[in-house]
DNA sequence: TTAATTTCCATTGACACCCATAAAATCCCA
DNA sequence: TGGGATTTTATGGGTGTCAATGGAAATTAA
């Protein structure tokens, strides 16, 4: 497996620490993860758009470099968007059993509290809590369904799924 | 870790003294710090466009330099920009405990007293007033998310993309 | 000496690391 | 194919270590 698929829910502990999915972890290692200093650890930040967080390993941090590549050096804009997306980011790091704490600020972010939805998206996954994800998970397939009718107006009554990635669960 | 990432807020002591994040220390180490008197240290210097600071180690130094030979000798630009950037640079020691004294020009210019929050931006890092930092991580955000914006517009015809989620993707 | 630094030591609390247990998935062989 | 045995996951908790912080001692400057 290579990217991250799927949705899993584990609990949230008293520490503020939380099982990553076995799944995850393993994409998360072919990805480059290493605990050490010299390397990754997971890369988490809140998502710009939703009460998630965004989280990844090694592939991801470098998609950030990229993004920022392109902009000249000491401009104000660098700067700014530097904030948004590093200033925002944290490195977490797995425990011996796979899990991580997640910061206070990053909890609120989210409103984080007992359980967490991990949601894989392919390169990246997301953390939720569960109650908002299962109505963002709703409101998406809602507008997927308006979008094929439009689309395909009369052509597959029944028809599958547009938007995969989210089928399994727990 | 090769980079300044994620943001850190820790306190100044009556004596002027404030930790810099471990995380930050290992990269500036990387970076070819050296406590020691030839060269090294930490290149710090007031923010052109913010009340911030900026800092760094050998790499933004070596930075400032290739920006200034891209300038004609002897042009107006180049004297303007020198004075700018080398002179109110301060060449910061950490002492044994990882922490560093912050003059009091660099104090004012970015009206630190009581906490500082050290923001990572990749190859250098800025040093903020907390409070002031929110609101321009704030701005920052929402300038990211017009940036996201102008990349994506038009390619879901939907608009929002329905995993939502940040520009670092795909 | 007094004032201002710099070096050293002490305390606190957060977190990394370790072990234990429960639940679930997988294996294995009759 | 069933169902007990084994392995993997998830989760809970204890503890040592280190980062952050405060303050004393020692060094230098004025």
């Amino acid at each position: 497996m290579d990217r991250f698929v799927s949705t899993f829910t584990n609990k949230l502990d008293a520490k503020g620490r939380v099982s990553i999915p076995a799944g995850f972890r393993e994409v998360l290692a072919r990805d480059g993860y290493s605990g050490g200093q010299s390397g990754g650890g997971i890369y988490c930040y809140p998502a710009l758009d939703t009460p998630a967080l965004d989280a990844g390993g090694e592939s991801l941090a470098r998609k950030i470099d990229d993004l920022l590549k392109g902009l000249s050096d000491y401009s104000d804009e660098r700067d700014q968007l530097s904030v948004a997306l590093y200033g925002d980011v944290h490195i977490l790091k797995m425990d011996g059993e796979g899990r991580i704490i997640l910061p206070e600020d990053l909890r609120a972010h989210a409103k984080l509290e007992g359980e967490v939805a991990f949601v894989g998206l392919g390169q990246k996954f997301q953390i939720w809590q569960p109650g908002a994800f299962e109505a963002f998970r709703a409101e998406a397939r809602e507008r997927a369904r308006d979008h094929r009718r439009l689309f395909h107006a009369g052509r597959r009554p029944g028809g599958d799924e547009p938007q995969g990635g989210q089928g399994a669960r727990e």
